[in-house]
DNA sequence: GACGAATAGTAGAGCGCTCTAGGCACGGTC
DNA sequence: GACCGTGCCTAGAGCGCTCTACTATTCGTC
């Protein structure tokens, strides 16, 4: 800085304004500087920037599992955000570990970003509220309100409402749901289930399962063998369904003339030509770019929390059909 | 840290030494300073460390597009080997867009990361070489051997080899290809397919495609109307693999009775029972895990460059059968 | 033509750490 | 007992910026 500033013949600190695109300085001395700055190859030093300046214009993103699309396309709707607000993005991922996940938000939390996104699964509450302590954060995630930050969410409730209302439509009165325990999401589509059937005055069918292809599997072969075997399936998620189908398809049944299926999440799956899924879109996108607003104005200064429910949307495909 | 110094009765410097767990500290002195931090809560401030020390201990990767399952396997196995070296990671993406990447490689270069691994589609090869000057640098991807920074790719040529030897062995002798012009590793796996043809004496059957579903259906409608229809296809990636199922299931078609079919990289999607792919595994993990250990060597001061070519192997699924 | 306001630029302290050079005991050696 | 070596610790400069307070110039106004 200091050679960029003798080279153009100014100040340091007229230097550091012009890299900042302050508007007070003319635009004369302007050209002079950045034309030194280019001439030297000059780039600032974020590093000293960022600690002389007390704020790194940097949010930081904490995504359990980058397999995994569900966070991929949140941290683009982070990215596109905080992209539009002039902001920075780090992204950090705790590799589907526990551990890793500890590591990855101390590592945002060391590199002391304006605010973190986090969009976690492994973690009870209390870690969060940990983070919350020490910089403005918001979770992605269905916990109880809590008054430290601020949460986005699905609808998870009103998803299983809008598969048992589709299901119903058709004509299903036998309509299992196969669950995955306590992972997060689940017991909120699984109490959804329960109750929009009962609500129909139907009996709901639950099994468990899990996030994955093969408790979809198992699940099936289950289901598939009871005496009056369901007319609909409604998967825990997209990987869930597959696994159904599989199964469905291994046995000769036919989708949907025997058996519907539903799943949820609207992945890059269900939407394949070769699976055409019925499902549930959450509109992820929107969840990242909803967090990013409100991390925005907690480091603008709000402190109040904010709790925002997003609705997510039926998806019709192949797999469902009249009974 | 000068509250810590003073909580615990020594000076900032013996924290600084305390807290890069240098040997020359009593352990005396070692458990006072860390009780004061710990009450205190006391965590190092990255920037003024990296400042002082001119040095970052963290590796910067640039990820293409991080929807693509391909780029985070890479990036997982970059996180590990990282990790094992006591590195930080930092990840950024450039969201499919030129922009974007030209966007996050700057990010990179304004943290001086100590080092950077650039995983990306859009660039020409002298991007990269810029890059390579300001910062040591690995490539993932197949430019011809620059001086400047080391590279890893995959052998696509081998792969293309696999899967024509295969169907070859299962009697197939009308094998036909749907590439994916120029997008990154598609020439190479064309003219792969194309030399391992016409050295068993078979005519390369090449159609125009892309890496997507929608590409990967047309073509098939494409090559199923010749007048002798291929009894194999191989299509440019999985993706484009389901779309070519999608397709033959749609005009009663049966795989592999009828015609056999292979993808490429052996993604998610490739293994689900529902699809069951034949494909050819790339290990990606591995891409990541070689990639940051030459960049390590690198950043230890290793200047002449080194590429490595990783041959992928063929997974054999329900895909493929005999003719 | 004197005065305040606005505009353009500068000096220098300070952000929180690291790192070099050195200080001070203590013990061993001749 | 003078000397050197070793182990542990400290003082203080400096990393490359930003930011506050200040100066110098120009402009508009009556």
């Amino acid at each position: 800085m200091d050679d960029v500033a003798a080279h153009a013949g100014v100040s340091r600190a007229l230097v550091s304004l012009v890299m900042r695109d302050s508007p007070r300085v003319s635009d004369g001395s302007r050209t002079k500087v950045l034309a030194s700055a280019n001439e030297l190859g000059y780039r600032p030093n974020v590093w000293a920037r960022n600690l002389a300046s007390g704020q790194t214009n940097t949010i930081g993103v904490m995504l359990n599992d980058l397999h995994n699309p569900y966070f991929t396309e949140l941290a683009e709707g982070v990215a596109a955000t905080a992209a539009e607000a002039g902001m920075e993005l780090l992204i950090t991922s705790g590799w589907q570990r526990e551990s890793g996940e500890q590591a990855a938000i101390d590592t945002l939390l060391n590199m002391r970003t304006d605010g973190v996104v986090l969009a976690a699964a492994r973690f009870s509450g209390e870690v969060f509220e940990d983070v919350a302590q020490q910089t403005p954060t918001v979770a992605i995630a269905n916990f109880n309100e809590p008054e430290s930050m601020d949460t986005v969410c699905n609808d998870e409730a009103h998803g299983a409402e809008l598969i048992v209302e589709h299901l119903a439509s058709l004509g299903h009165v036998r309509i299992a749901h196969i669950d995955a325990g306590y992972s997060p999401g689940a017991p909120e589509r699984r109490s959804g289930f329960v109750s929009s059937m009962s609500d129909r005055g139907l009996a709901p069918i639950v099994f468990d399962g899990e996030f994955n292809e093969h408790a979809g599997m198992t699940a099936a072969e289950q289901l598939m063998k009871l005496r009056e075997p369901p007319t609909a399936i409604f998967a825990a998620n997209d990987l869930s369904a597959t696994g159904v189908l599989a199964h469905l398809r291994s046995i000769g049944a036919r989708v949907p003339d025997d058996v519907s299926i539903v799943g949820y999440d609207d992945t890059l799956l269900a939407g394949l030509g070769a699976l055409s899924l019925t499902t549930v879109h959450q509109p992820r996108q929107q969840f990242g770019r909803r967090a990013t607003e409100l991390l925005l104005e907690r480091i603008e200064g709000r402190t109040a929390a904010k709790h925002e429910l997003i609705k997510p949307r039926l998806v019709t495909r192949s797999t469902t059909g009249p009974i």
